[in-house]
DNA sequence: TATAAAAGTTAGGTTAGTCTAACAAAATGT
DNA sequence: ACATTTTGTTAGACTAACCTAACTTTTATA
């Protein structure tokens, strides 16, 4: 069984890696995303090779096995659902759970993290928006953008917001817009920086701070990182 | 903050003091119940004594200061919420519970716990029957008796089931015996340990084995010890 | 009450994960 | 292409929590 300790390094290398579409990093990035020096992830490195979680040669950048990858996701998994149980269930905001869900997160027990993802019907998102890796460790919508960095004409649709206060929710609710829309940004107007978004055969003006705030995915190929231009 | 072990520490201290209504407790006890050696508990609690969370002299016997008390109060109550939570919303069975309850006890965070009990409901007995202290680390009714142990024509209330299998659920539910009922044993067959009990104006016979498995409190005193008689 | 048994302590060793300090390799920039 | 900077490694040390083996104190019993 993985210790907390190399659970944490291998969730900070599928940050550094997948979720930054690159293959590989050094040693002192991954020594700084986790806060020690790199003397120290010099030895925790080697112990990480000789399980085969990880590719590395000295002096060599660090990649991630299969297996790797899958331990690393399953805590993310676990993190993100534990996040979701904390902000749906319990009534924290969405800034108090990650504190917490990094504890939770270390927790070992597929059945456990599988009943609780039953238990919140199966979130795709946590509250802040990032997609929850299933219990095979794949992540269907890896990377996302804001309505704010989308192109023009494009059909996009809203996946996840940022902010999941009550009153951005109402805000929401009001204006007519809402997790699963499908949306085209006609307009962006460089004075001000407003959007002009047709939903639903609706138009409507947001604002750079709304636009922010929604998470679009690419309506043709399911990703923000889309090449169906 | 106190790490893991301390935890389990005082946690194993609460319960083989006061649980077992004791003022101390020898080393070698303490060693076994926590499954070390000896000589490991002698450097603990020379630690856990530097912290003021026990008395103890050289080659004398261990016991729990108030502030040992609270914090082993502390981890059992999180301990018996998360069985909770595991037994009532994620249909964990009885004997699943508590191997994954003792990782997520040492997640620390009142608010945590105390959202965690708003939203079990306030709950007062885990899933195998044991209180489950309050915020401060108290226990309203901290001990138990079987309907196999009570004095006769004394009216009781059952509070817990020690068993609850569904099928000893289903089992009590068709004999008409379930968690609030108050009840009175009006016989007790020495030869073969049958039981007779009146409860809502019927009398019904009981064996020694669901007998065993039913937890009461003396229903005027609200207490197992109760001096009522 | 002397002595054997039980209970407890101490000294020294191990492992995981961290550190600092000194060194080595690789990359970068004129 | 060589010097400098960046990056990475190694050696040696520390702490927490454990161990074994040898020793000491307390307790129980013949």
């Amino acid at each position: 069984m993985l210790s907390f300790t190399e659970e944490n390094y291998l969730k900070a290398l599928v940050q550094l890696t997948i979720f930054e579409s690159v293959e590989e990093v050094g040693v002192n990035k991954l020594a700084s995303n986790l806060e020690v020096k790199p003397a120290t992830v010099s030895d925790m490195v080697r112990k990480l090779k000789e399980k085969s979680f990880v590719n590395y040669e000295k002096y060599g950048k660090i990649s991630l096995t299969e297996s790797g990858r899958l331990e690393g996701m399953m805590v993310i998994r676990r993190h993100r659902l534990w996040e979701t149980f904390l902000y749906s269930k319990l009534d924290f905001s969405w800034d108090e759970v990650h504190e917490l869900a990094e504890e939770l997160e270390h927790v070992h027990s597929k059945k456990l993290i599988n009943r609780l993802d039953e238990f919140l019907d199966f979130p795709a998102f946590d509250p802040h928006g990032d997609a929850i890796p299933s219990a095979e460790g794949e992540i269907k919508i890896p990377f996302r953008k804001t309505l704010a960095e989308i192109d023009l004409n494009h059909r996009h649709k809203v996946i996840a917001v940022n902010d999941i206060s009550s009153e951005f929710l109402q805000y929401l609710d009001r204006i007519g817009l809402g997790i699963g829309d499908e949306l085209v940004v006609s307009n962006k107007e460089e004075f001000d920086e407003l959007t002009t978004v047709e939903v639903g055969g609706k138009s409507m003006v947001i604002s750079p701070k709304l636009a922010e705030n929604i998470y679009v995915i690419c309506a043709k190929c399911n990703k923000a990182k889309c090449d169906c231009n």
